[in-house]
DNA sequence: GATGAATGAGTCTTCATTCAT
DNA sequence: GATGAATGAAGACTCATTCAT
């Protein structure tokens, strides 16, 4: 337990570092320095500077694996909307506290590991799935319109990463309304047109939606 | 010329090089292995290895700025949408061709040179500015609805860096399609809903637009 | 006392690693470990890891220096050439037995302290001395055949050395034949010839020597 | 060539280097000051320091191989006793040139790599066993004594060991007479008592053993 | 202009030894 | 006495860049 608090102190002090000047630019010196430890202390928690990455960039990838929640059908269930709300709602929050972690895996995490990037690339390849499955859903429920739910849900998780980074570069708090607005431009995006006539803002897209 | 010619020779091998493994993981050697030519020639043509890598981002973001063109409003210019439609097919078209640019502007170009970084996030944000002015635009004719078009614009740009990031990874070429599904997408996430009551797909946007 | 007790299973555990792997791929861990003891405590009863070394070195050079004998020529003693029988059976059961320190001595004991291999080597030349006092005995009592007897004091030092290096390895147990073996050899090789005409094997020599 | 030319000056001045300090003490930056040479360019022409040693070694090992001839039985060929005196010369004329690398290979090279040991080790087992042989051979043609040839084969092969370790380490120079007391001493070690009777030195065991 | 051998600063990593608890 | 976390000196290796030919 000591140690685990240990390793979570040079992470912690790592991930600044890493969040500033990326991957390679980062040397073992400057996290040795950053977290007062000597040089060799390092190496006694972890295994090489890639292990101590791949451990920050498991963090957040599990983070937001847990953040990211199916939507579920049922009688008790909170509206599909609400959930896809709560979904980036959560993620969101996250992101934003966690700004460093959000830059390292934005900004920094690709095109120094084959093997890291295609962890990446499938951490992303599995939210699009699920995204894609959300839509599948709503056009099965009548709620969506018909299109290339694939491409659809590149779009929409495309939207959500430069707006997260946005926020994260310039720190921005608001994410409520963030995550309204991004909602809002998706949903909307998405909706049988029919749902959308004469309604204003999102309220109208949770109203149709509720109309079953 | 011939100097030029020789400059571009060099830069088509590498530009595939970084492609496949990024900036970090190409070194010299493999330049001019592929390049075949000497160490020493290398550098009779490029002062470093930074310069290269930099020119051939230049060459993508000098290229993306060309194919995107601002709104113009006239008697004489083409609907608004039709002007976007343009915009995202040159853009596709060119990134889907140069797949091997692409993967660099998106996956290796950050990180490791803050001045490079910044260049990005400049052109990113020049790109993101006329999005939103557009939307702007878009709000004052009342073709578009009230939002926070900042965040609607990052929301855009990130559909399409995502899904051309996609489209380039696979080499998808049926440019036309995504290009119209992004459109669609983004098209119905901005419009003011009453317009697209009872239409279907684009043409509906198309048409409330052009019913001003 | 119990310092001792304790110093000596360090000890023990140490000459394993040693013999198996060599100075230079030991390390503090392995024997820690091995001991079950911690870091600190090694250094609680060594000075350092080198010191160790040297008191395993120093063992077994002290047994062997106890194990040879000089020739002592007196009417109560044994005959020479039987002297020099014991003086090999000796040496060659503790070789044997201890076949871990003989491993350390003849495969690992050299090139990696200046004064380490001096000590080896002054400890050599001590038993070449030996054994070329012999020699030049042998020859006074008409024993020997005139010859260079330090370079035959090395050969036989060296046939020793040799065999006993294989004989560790293998962990050959027939000491008794070997040693009978390597001084049939060496006798034969240093006896005057008129000794040894018409007759079989050793005894002969042995005879031979006693005849005087 | 240039290349081997500059190959061999390396291996030149990191031959005395590690005749003097042995592997462990020997660095990189002791090799490439006494070769005058820059860090990295070490790094040109080896692919790191253990490979640089292994070539010495290879090379040492080569030259012995080519050294050592067995032993050819015909009408033609010499007497087997002279084949064996050349032998002995050969290397030794070699070892005692090229003390460097003997003192390399006799007292350097054991214990810091399980693969280069195992390489040695397999050496002087081909050593041996063509030690073996012979003996085996001249026990068929009535010269040599019974004996177990494999202990006695060890006790020559060490023997020589020794032999040349010490006139490599004093810098000796009269090989003929070093090769005659060696030869000498193995010989009468193995000789069948019948054929040294009356006879003296070395000539003595010729003639017997031309007598067939 | 072209070449490619040479350079050496920069990094990571290991491991014997120390010392606060 | 015992512990084992911490230390930091030492050393191997890489690679962008230079320069004599």
């Amino acid at each position: 337990m000591e140690r685990q608090a240990r390793r979570q102190q040079v992470l912690q002090h790592a991930k600044r570092i890493f969040a500033r000047k990326g991957y390679h630019r980062t040397n073992i010196s400057d996290i040795v320095a950053r977290a007062r430890i000597a040089r060799g202390t390092f190496y006694l928690y972890f295994e090489n500077k890639k292990e101590l990455f791949e451990e920050l960039l498991e963090q957040v990838l599990g983070e937001l694996r847990l953040r990211i929640r199916r939507l579920r059908i049922g009688p008790e269930e909170p509206e599909p909307v609400e959930q896809l709300r709560d979904n980036l709602r959560r993620v969101l929050s996250f992101l934003i506290t966690e700004w460093e972690l959000t830059d390292i895996l934005l900004n920094h995490s690709t095109g120094f590991d084959p093997e890291l990037d295609s962890r990446i690339r499938e951490f992303y390849e599995r939210v699009a799935d699920q995204i894609q499955r959300s839509l599948d859903l709503g056009i099965q429920m009548g709620l969506v319109r018909e299109c290339d739910t694939r491409a659809v849900a590149y779009c929409i998780l495309g939207g959500i990463k430069e707006v997260v980074g946005q926020a994260s570069r310039h720190r921005r708090r608001e994410i409520g309304r963030l995550a309204e607005e991004i909602l809002d431009f998706g949903l909307r995006g998405v909706a049988r047109p029919d749902l959308l006539a004469g309604l204003h803002r999102t309220e109208a897209v949770a109203a149709g939606a509720s109309a079953k």
